[in-house]
DNA sequence: TCGATCATGTAATTGGTTACATGATTGC
DNA sequence: GCAATCATGTAACCAATTACATGATCGA
C-alpha cells in the first residue's frame, strides 16, 4: 500500500496535519509499515494539487502554525477505488531466507549464532506487540483488531519456523 | 539482501554473465526475491569498477558475445563480511494487513470477496512452490533445501491465518 | 514467418529514506 | 541550560522497476 492510500485512509477518519498523521501512523500502523516526514510532506502537497485533499492553515500562538488537511469528495472516491483493487500477494522479501540460502559459505558456529540472534530479535518484537496490544485495542475498530491478531499469529508462526530451521541447521555437519 | 550480495553469492558458485545470473536467479531464488536486467547490468558494471568481480568477454559465433563475470578475492572477502552481519528482522510490509486496516470503509460483500480472492492466490502460489519442489531439491544444497521447507511452512501458515481472518470478518456485521 | 531464446544496455520513473535546515515552547 | 515536543520543508541519495532500444539465431 502506497503512501497516498494510507494518508487518504487516515484523513477519512479525521482532518490532520502532516505532523499529526505521522504520529497517528506510528501508533497504529507501525507494525506493518513506516513513513517519514520526507515522504509525508511532499505527498500531501501533491495530493492537494490533485484535488484529493484541502489545506487550511491553522494559526497557533504557542506553537508553529500548522497545515490541517481534510479529504475532499474526490479524495473519498479515489480511496474507495484503491481499496477495492484486488490484492496481489507480494513476494516475501526475507533477509532471513536470503541469508540461509548462502549459509554453506560461512562456518557452522557463525550460522547458529546468526539464526539464534535473529530468533531472539523476532521473539522480542512479538513481546513488544503483545505489550502494545491493550493500547492498540483501545483505539482500534474490529478490522484493526483483526490486523493485530493476524500480526500476532504470524509472529508466533515465524518464531516456530525459525526454531525448526535452527534445529535443522544444527544437524547439518561441515 | 541487496543485489550486490546476491550477485556475489551466485558468482561464488560459478562465473556467469548477467543474462545467466538472471536465469539462475529466477529458478532458485524466485520465491523470496526478484531481479530485473535493469538492475543487474548496472550493478555488475559498478562491482567490476570496485574490484569485486572481473569481466572476460566471451566471443560467440551463433549468439551475441557475452561478458562473463568472475568473483575476485576482494569480492569473496566482501561477501563473507556481508553474510556475517547480524540480521535485523525487517518490517513486514503487507498489502493484506494494510487493506484490512481500512476495511470499515468498504461494504461487507466487497471485503469477503477481496479476502477470498487473496486466499485463492496464496493457495495457488503454495501449489506452485509444491510443484517446483523436486526440481529445486535437485539443484539445492542442504541450506537451500531448508529455505524451501521454511517457505512452504510459512505459506501454509499464511493460508491458515488468512482463513481465520476471513471467518472473523464474515462474523462482523455492518 | 513468427515467436522464443540469447544477450546487453540506457532512460525515465517510482517510492521511498536520511540528513540537513529552521525555530519556538515547555518541562526538568 | 538542555532535551523533548511541536511543526514544516528541501536535497541528496538509494534501490529498484518498467519501458525502450538493438539485433542475431533457431525451431515450429
Amino acid at each position: 500500500m502506497n503512501i497516498k492510500t494510507i494518508l487518504l485512509g487516515l484523513l477519512t477518519q479525521k482532518s490532520m496535519s502532516g505532523y499529526e498523521l505521522k504520529k497517528l501512523f506510528s501508533i497504529s500502523f507501525s507494525y506493518f509499515s513506516g513513513l517519514s516526514f520526507g515522504s509525508i510532506y511532499p505527498a500531501l502537497k501533491k495530493m492537494e494539487q490533485q484535488g484529493l485533499i484541502n489545506m487550511r492553515l491553522e494559526i497557533q500562538e504557542n506553537a508553529p502554525n500548522k497545515k490541517v488537511y481534510s479529504i475532499t469528495e474526490q479524495g473519498k472516491d479515489e480511496f474507495q477505488d484503491l481499496l477495492k483493487q484486488p490484492m496481489q500477494s507480494e513476494r516475501y522479501r526475507s533477509e532471513f531466507l536470503s541469508r540461509l540460502f548462502f549459509f554453506s559459505h560461512i562456518e557452522k558456529e557463525e550460522r547458529v549464532w546468526l539464526v539464534d540472534a535473529y530468533l531472539k530479535s523476532i521473539k522480542d518484537e512479538k513481546h513488544q506487540l503483545d505489550d502494545a496490544r491493550p493500547q492498540i485495542n483501545k483505539i482500534a475498530d474490529p478490522f484493526q483488531r483483526e490486523c493485530l491478531l493476524f500480526g500476532l499469529r504470524m509472529k508466533a508462526d515465524m518464531v516456530k519456523n525459525v526454531e525448526k530451521t535452527l534445529k535443522a541447521i544444527r544437524k547439518i555437519k561441515k
